[in-house]
DNA sequence: ATCTATTAATAAGG
DNA sequence: TCCTTATTAATAGAT
């Protein structure tokens, strides 16, 4: 219909097909307007240029024309349609709001503020949960405590022990030692004084006849404050 | 286009209509298409019979027509498509969710329960809190058994100021009422003791001489436990 | 934009 | 729905 015949292909010529969009497109518009008119049909169209701008017609309004087609596709597949998921998700929305909101109350209550519209029984009933709460957690706190101190008390008597076997090891080599000082003392007595013979326990660099100090290693490297706490208190484990 | 012109109208004839919308239909699908391949435009055609028969033609597919549609209008008139109000809704749920979990694990924990996964740190904290809630939900109930207190006082002296007044007035009326004895048996020993004289005192019903118990009207009808409790505690109403 | 030769769409009828 | 065809409408290409 113009001329020259046309075949359908994506016309090169930019300026070609921005002149061809506008005129096809004004005409694709007045068909769907013709077609909605003439069959009592209920049409939308939408046209995306390829510079991605938009252009629109619906007999009615594209919202309803959206809405129409979501329902029927809807239909087909046991879908929501957008509308009623959205109201689902509003009540969702509504429904928590008012779970937090009287969360929020509880809460404020359980911290003693906003107390009014109370009467003594409800204060009552507060005043014993946060009683019972304070002791729950006042015994947790304790529990944490007295775990805290049978495992320090665990490890100082493991300690303990190390040490007791060290020190019974440090005596095995002293006797030893100085038994082969002695050894040596005789042999240098035969051989004669003529080389130097240095103390072998000398070479251990420390005075292994002094008494060890007990050095527990610490039982958690972080948070040290509450070990500092635990330290104090004389509970006893078990 | 046709053996004759036609104006734009409804056309009545149901038979012709429905030949027309197939055919104008068809046409118009054809000329969508021819327009989304020449020109490289993105285009959604949806049709809705006069009898509610969905028809569609999109070049790509129409939920990415749509979405694309209702991007641009929602960017343009900042209205939300129902595709992203749908996830700003299912955005608001979570966050919601998320909020009520956290306040209910802080609700547990306030309750004493659920302890578990809290140092001493924060066992501590939690303790002053409930401690701060208690004293303040403390101090809350004793300030209404005080005011409580205060008003039954209020009401108490109040209530005795009418008993007092009460008492005056019925003195007074004894004393007239004894002055008015004697004024009849004067006239009744000056007339002769013909007719019968009962005391006029008599017709009272009770003893005006008996002492007159104090009792106060209810000040609360409803929930009179706290009453008992108010009743019971020593407090001195400033 | 406007023109217009030409093709495409389609109304009416079968 | 399809075919036919007269006729109108759309539009390609040029201006």
């Amino acid at each position: 219909m113009g001329r020259g015949k046309i075949v359908i292909r994506r016309i090169d010529n930019s300026t070609s097909r921005q002149v061809t969009f506008s005129k096809r497109r004004s005409g694709l518009v007045k068909k769907a307007r013709e077609l909605s008119i003439l069959c009592d049909a209920e049409v939308g169209l939408i046209v995306f240029s390829s510079t991605s701008k938009l252009y629109d017609y619906a007999s009615s309004s594209m919202k309803s024309v959206i809405d129409r087609y979501n329902k029927v596709k809807e239909d087909h597949h046991q879908l929501m349609n957008p509308a009623s998921e959205i109201k689902f998700w509003q009540r969702e929305v509504a429904s928590l709001r008012q779970q937090v909101q009287y969360m929020q109350e509880c809460h404020r209550q359980m911290m003693g503020q906003e107390l009014s519209g109370l009467d003594i029984k409800e204060l009552g009933n507060l005043e014993n949960r946060l009683e019972r709460s304070l002791k729950g957690v006042r015994m947790k706190k304790d529990q944490i405590l007295i775990d805290e101190v049978k495992e320090l008390h665990q490890k100082g008597s493991q300690a303990n022990q190390e040490n007791v076997e060290l020190h019974r090891k440090i005596n095995l080599m002293r006797k030893n030692n100085e038994e082969l000082q002695k050894v040596l003392e005789a042999k240098g007595r035969k051989e004669g004084a003529a080389t130097s013979n240095p103390s072998c326990s000398m070479s251990y660099g420390y005075d292994i006849f002094a008494p060890i100090s007990l050095k527990l290693s610490q039982p958690h490297p972080h948070h040290s404050e509450p070990q500092a706490k635990a330290m104090k208190l004389g509970l006893s484990a078990t």
